[in-house]
DNA sequence: TTGTACGCGTTATCAC
DNA sequence: GTGATAACGCGTACAA
């Protein structure tokens, strides 16, 4: 069933039948009707190649991602799809993991593809030594570009993300004003999002005249979140001698392993140890007492990535740079 | 850049550039090199629709899954994703929800994109009323059709599950050899998979002459998984009167609530209450004590998936039902 | 071994 | 309003 076939059928030509199918043009009532009744019977489809080669565009987004079994990444997969659907484009998946190559190639390959658009998600897509990021200034040589929770300035790249500067920075505080004065900060990427709770945590003691400590800022550097090797981390540090009475960590799953290892070192949550996590995410919920994080807005980061995305193919102007609050949500794990 | 620009270039016709593409036929090397080295030089790069529109394949593969954001179906998103990915194929993700209508719709837009096959992730996709099913006969009569944890029998639909009816029953009987009597059953989702799981927990008593209680074996109707609100379903119904010292699960989240609820009872785990979930996910470590769990070797199922995809695609037989055994990872939920 | 010409199914641009 | 017809870029019989 092609478009030939439809327009014998109605006793039109294809330009008529190519009218009805996208609405716009002047075809008369009579005729349109027709065509669609023929349409409708034959359950025609128009066939999705031979529109994407003349329109050059399938509709379709590239979702690149480092990991889809991460469960913040995979929450933000699930709303980016769900909007982007919703407005009538698909999305391609493509899992890169974080190193350079292969972030460079899943790039291609959905350029290859011809994506409308590409989603960048998380801020591991941004590199350090600026040469690594000629990758996106090709891409979005082509293609609007928008990253989730990523800062790169280049015309036809977008960013959306979360204020974790200003969120960390609070959290940071919150722990100092209840009383706490040695806090140990956990974090596990050093990316730009990474960067920015570093630089918040020690804006925070700053702020409350606290001196920030080296031997209080760790960095786990497993590649994998696994609970029980975060919780072993943290009990060499408490074994080194180093004291803390407080945890936040730049992730959720970090926290999980200081709430196990406040357990085996019989330390009481929130009494002896608070722990502040961040992403707000299912995790928190798992634990006793149940842990204080940071919301980072995903869902509203999300929508905002594709509303902005929406907004750059209808060839409307839009902000290079969208920026959210973060909210601190108190639990047990603090006082 | 096409095809045309590339054999001016090379001083080839459009037809040598193809088979140079395409590195079938006989070029001879010198011709061969020549046009490499303009494509090449050129940055050339076959346009993905053309070539759809001729081949009628754009070696894609359409992912139905009803939620992205589950930890479980994020991780065969992953392990799905990767293995096509590596073997050429390119995911189109499609994320419905469980109604019917919707996952139709999803159903009838991949086939509009005329993807090469498609994946459908989880039992949710095979309805009870047969008549429902009729959006799966349609597709596999265009497309292969490969259920991930899904059975139904019809011409080229391929099925790839873990087999959890004898898994639960395993579980059942390691509970009650370990003198456990009284076994409160908690699933979530009277699905296939929900189904042969409740048969294997019916089974399992029966074998150890054990009689099935229907007060033991509770359905969680709640929508979305939240572990405080499973903690107080499994709290009313220790206040109803009901007996129980173990719980047996469908899902590792209900186990995780049943942690939960564990510690607010005042119940010591294993000692007074033994706990079993599935899925033996990320969950399981989070709790203290970790969770024992029914580990359905997911990674190999999805691999399996793939695997037969491929095989159909290239015109080979394959099995029309690939079944996998679970595994019982003991941990110190139970004794 | 290489080249010509047509088909793939649409959209868009003209004429009428 | 409607109908021819030319792109769009590639694959591939068929011819040379």
């Amino acid at each position: 069933m092609n478009i030939y076939d439809i327009s014998e059928k109605a006793g039109v030509s294809i330009a008529t039948v190519s009218r009805v199918l996208n609405g716009s043009s002047r075809v008369s009532p009579k005729t349109r009707e027709r065509v669609l009744a023929v349409m409708a019977q034959q359950g025609y489809v128009p066939n999705a190649f031979a529109r994407g080669l003349g329109l050059k565009s399938m509709k379709t987004i590239g979702l690149l991602c480092p990991n889809a079994s991460d469960s913040y990444l995979a929450q933000a997969l699930s709303y980016l799809e769900r909007a982007f659907r919703g407005n009538g484009y698909d999305c391609l998946l493509c899992c890169t993991g974080k190193k350079l190559l292969d972030r460079t190639k899943g790039v291609e390959m959905l350029l290859s593809k011809h994506v409308d658009g590409i989603v960048l998600m998380g801020s591991t897509f941004v590199e350090e030594d600026d040469a690594g990021n000629n990758y996106l200034r090709c891409a979005a040589a082509q293609i609007p570009l928008v990253l989730l929770n990523g800062s790169f300035a280049f015309d036809n790249v977008y960013c959306v993300l979360c204020d974790d500067y200003h969120a960390t920075l609070e959290a940071t505080q919150s722990l100092l004003d209840s009383g706490r004065r040695n806090i140990l900060y956990l974090y596990h990427s050093s990316n730009f999002s990474g960067k920015k709770k570093l630089n918040g945590y020690k804006a925070g003691l700053q702020s409350r005249g606290i001196p920030v400590r080296d031997e209080l800022i760790r960095f786990y550097t497993e590649d994998k979140l696994n609970v029980p090797d975060v919780r072993d981390f943290i009990l060499a540090i408490d074994r080194e001698g180093v004291a803390f009475d407080a945890v936040l960590t730049s992730e959720d799953v970090l926290s999980v392993g200081a709430a196990k290892y406040a357990r085996v070192a019989n330390r009481s949550v929130p009494e002896s140890l608070s722990i502040i996590g961040y992403n707000n995410s299912n995790f928190c919920l798992c634990c006793e007492p149940e842990l204080t994080s940071v919301d980072n807005k995903l869902e509203s980061l999300c929508n905002q990535c594709v509303s902005t995305m929406l907004n750059v193919l209808a060839g409307q102007e839009s902000p290079q740079k969208s920026l959210f609050m973060g909210e601190l949500v108190k639990r047990g794990s603090t006082l």
